[in-house]
DNA sequence: TGAAAATATAAGTGGATTATTATATGCTAA
DNA sequence: TTAGCATATAATAATCCACTTATATTTTCA
């Protein structure tokens, strides 16, 4: 196996620590394919907001995720450019696809927000 | 990037939880090239005895690894059976050999224990 | 301008995790 | 058969983590 990014064995362990989470590591499987907002993963996840909110702090505090504002929202995607990112993809590959979860917001009529 | 097996994601985060340790993450790269008992560890973490039954305990529980007794002692390896193998193998192909820890030990003659 | 929506942040709490200390087990060799 | 080594296990103490509740910030829109 090529490997494109040799990481310090300290990073790694953090960002294991990170991923080793359901909910952190279910999103950002989903982030790999979908932007999303924090109200949709409240939904998705039948959790509080500040609760999302922290977990998506951490994964912006270790750089994985990044995040622009849209108006009132603020839409959360993997970020590319995160020296670890050829790490979690490789990871995410062994993950099935999470597609479904936003599929049922959609049929709810819940992801109107963050559409476009 | 083809992938031999998909796990459930809640699987996924217990293994990487396990491996979000340096501790932990360090023996299981050793581990990826030598076989090793608990008093190698003892001497390459500088950790008590104790504290490195536990960590190889948990990797033992989530069958990462196994054991065969060896005399008085019991020689840890990776279990090439475990269905978290191929992911497992997939992260270690990240992370710099850490094999001048053994080679270290080797110098200062500790390691004739576990020799055969 | 003010109300409402989306999100962030802070403080507090309970549960999990790690290390320590003490003790038990299993094997070897004298 | 007993002493010594390697390892496991149990109990406990300290630290960490994730959630809750409460509040603040930013933006939109009427």
């Amino acid at each position: 196996m090529q490997v494109s990014t040799t990481l310090d064995i300290e990073k790694a362990a953090t960002i294991l620590k990170l991923l080793g989470d359901k909910t952190r590591l279910t999103m950002v499987k989903i982030l790999d394919s979908n932007d999303c907002c924090v109200c949709e993963f409240v939904e998705i996840f039948k959790a509080s907001q500040p609760a999302i909110s922290q977990h998506i702090r951490k994964l912006k505090d270790a750089g994985i995720v990044r995040e622009a504002r849209r108006g009132q929202w603020i839409i959360y995607s993997l970020n590319k450019e995160s020296e670890f990112y050829s790490f979690v993809q490789n990871l995410l590959h062994h993950l099935p696809n999470q597609d479904f979860k936003l599929q049922e917001l959609e049929e709810q009529g819940l992801r109107i927000s963050c559409d476009s």
